[in-house]
RNA sequence: GGCGCCUUGGCGGAGCAGUUACGCAGCGGUCUGCAAAACCGUUUAGGUGGGUGCAACUCCCACAGGUGCCUCCA
């Protein structure tokens, strides 16, 4: 039953996925580093994430994904600093990390992403493991140490295996101008830190080399991802997610950590990336401040489902750009669907078998339309079909039922949550509002009719009023 | 300098060599005490120049513009 088809960056085509080992799917994220709030192009990649697992899981699949925090780098160090500079810097990186862990768990829910769906993983709890590899791949002579901390050794690691497959860099045509290479002690512009030695005032784990010299400090980040993924999954494992500013080089270094020496040589069978969410037509960055984060979206009333439905209004792997127009358009989309879903609490059953077929139909093919490299831009154009099918006057609430669990399952847009039938208060201001419309009161119906407004309430009048929250 | 990607209507955004994408906005209408919503209908496309096809938005080439990675980065 091989329906998914996905873009693999391993062999730079869509390709049919299938699991490495029974039905079992072995996915790892590169999450977040928690110094701060998430952007939303980092939010993004998330969500894409999330609908990928969600798709392997409607395709039958046991999905067994792992996402990382990376909670100890130069940026959590320096920060934790910052913010409690009285305490010794383990703790304070330690309290600082919790805190934006739980920020970007918070916001992750937010955007409708299954958490209880994800394992995650710290690097600060894996010290051991990366240890132990660190000391592998000096073993194995892949690596060395220098005066600051212990380096990738790539033309060591050439000599067997080909670095750079993801990207295709044409690695001795690389213009070595570029980098300066002044700042560290490493043989070759392209070897990198997988152990970085203690300096003044940052937080260290003690650690012994091989031959037994003492070297306090802390994990490179690359390896961090090398080893949590393959300690959590075993080796090789089937996707590899990230965003597409990741395939140079944090996947290149992954797959080369593990896969130097005596190790397997295959890392991940699938990678997938995403491109990125645009401000301006340029990336959003952090450095180069043109980013938002959730709460300035939130706090211009937008809810985080819209902007949920704002992503997946486009391919994940074209680049978008964000802009309050487009939040309008995704906004209002949701909406739509809201007022759709809210008929199943307020109208009649209109027990129809061609719109049971029809709706059964149209999520048929939207799930097609996600296992076909999650083309969400389809599976949105025919969910909205489905819920056209729908009006107050003709609606088989069985089918709408199903729909809006569907919609649920296959792209988190949590409408059953967003959905649930108003208060026997409200519904009793409905009734006093239409009893002062057949008396021709129009002044009471209309002060009736802001009062709803206040709970967030729109009445749409018919010949039956039908409320909604759009 | 190296390796890539993109260019569709007012905005967002897909597929496809020949038949309506879709959403949002706009416009017209139905409904309505009014408003909104909902519903029905509807206008605006495919960077430029070549090429191959009976036929190109869709394939090929060139050019222009934009943009990403090559350094931490979703």
């Amino acid at each position: 039953m091989i329906r998914v088809r996905l873009y693999n960056t391993r062999t730079h085509q869509v390709d049919n996925f299938k699991p490495l080992a029974g039905n079992e799917v072995r996915m790892y994220s590169c999450g977040p580093t928690v110094y701060n709030h998430a952007h939303i192009g980092n939010l993004s990649s998330y969500i894409y994430a999330d609908i990928l697992r969600r798709t392997l899981k409607s395709n039958g699949y046991q999905v067994n994904h792992v996402m990382n925090f990376t909670d100890v780098d130069d940026k959590t160090i320096r920060d934790s600093h910052q913010k409690y500079p009285n305490e010794d810097p383990m703790t304070a990186l330690a309290e600082f990390t919790k805190h934006y862990e739980k920020v970007f768990l918070d916001e992750m829910v937010q955007v409708g992403n299954n958490i209880d769906d994800i394992t995650f993983v710290k690097a600060t709890d894996n010290i051991a493991d990366i240890q132990k590899l660190v000391c592998e791949l000096l073993n194995q002579g892949v690596a060395y140490v220098a005066d600051d901390g212990v380096y990738f050794d790539i033309s060591k690691y050439r000599q067997t295996r080909v670095y750079g497959q993801l990207s295709h860099i044409d690695f001795d045509a690389t213009d070595h101008q570029r980098i300066n290479n002044d700042e560290y002690d490493k043989e070759h512009v392209h070897d990198f830190a997988i152990w970085k030695q203690q300096k003044d005032g940052e937080p260290a784990w003690d650690f012994a080399l091989p031959d037994g010299t003492k070297m306090p400090g802390r994990p490179g980040w690359h390896i961090e991802c090398s080893v949590m993924s393959v300690k959590n999954l075993g080796q090789p494992f089937d996707i590899h997610t990230g965003g597409i500013d990741l395939i140079f080089p944090h996947h290149e270094n992954e797959i080369a950590q593990s896969t130097a020496g005596d190790q397997p040589e295959l890392y991940a069978n699938f990678f997938v990336h995403n491109e990125h969410l645009l401000v301006d037509g340029q990336k959003m960055s952090k450095s180069a401040h043109n980013f938002y984060t959730l709460p300035d979206l939130t706090d211009r009333g937008y809810d985080p489902l819209d902007f949920r439905m704002l992503v997946l209004q486009s391919h994940y792997r074209s680049a978008t750009n964000f802009s309050w127009a487009s939040l309008d358009a995704a906004k209002n989309r949701r909406h739509h669907w809201m007022a759709v879903a809210e008929l199943r609490h307020q109208v009649s059953d209109n027990p129809s078998e061609e719109q049971n077929n029809q709706a059964q139909d149209l999520i048929e093919q939207a799930t097609g339309a996600m296992e076909n490299d999650l083309d969400t831009p389809n599976a949105l154009k025919y969910l909205d079909q489905a819920f056209d099918l729908f009006q107050p006057d003709r609606a088989d609430l069985g089918a709408l039922s199903h729909l809006v669990e569907g919609v649920d399952q296959i792209l988190g847009m949590n409408l059953i949550g967003s959905t649930p039938d108003i208060t026997p208060d409200d519904y009793k201001l409905i009734d006093q509002r239409q009893q002062a419309r057949q008396n021709k009161d129009w002044a009471t119906a209309d002060k009736l009719r802001d009062q709803l407004a206040d709970r967030g309430i729109t009445i749409n009048d018919g010949a039956t009023p039908i409320w909604s929250r759009a």
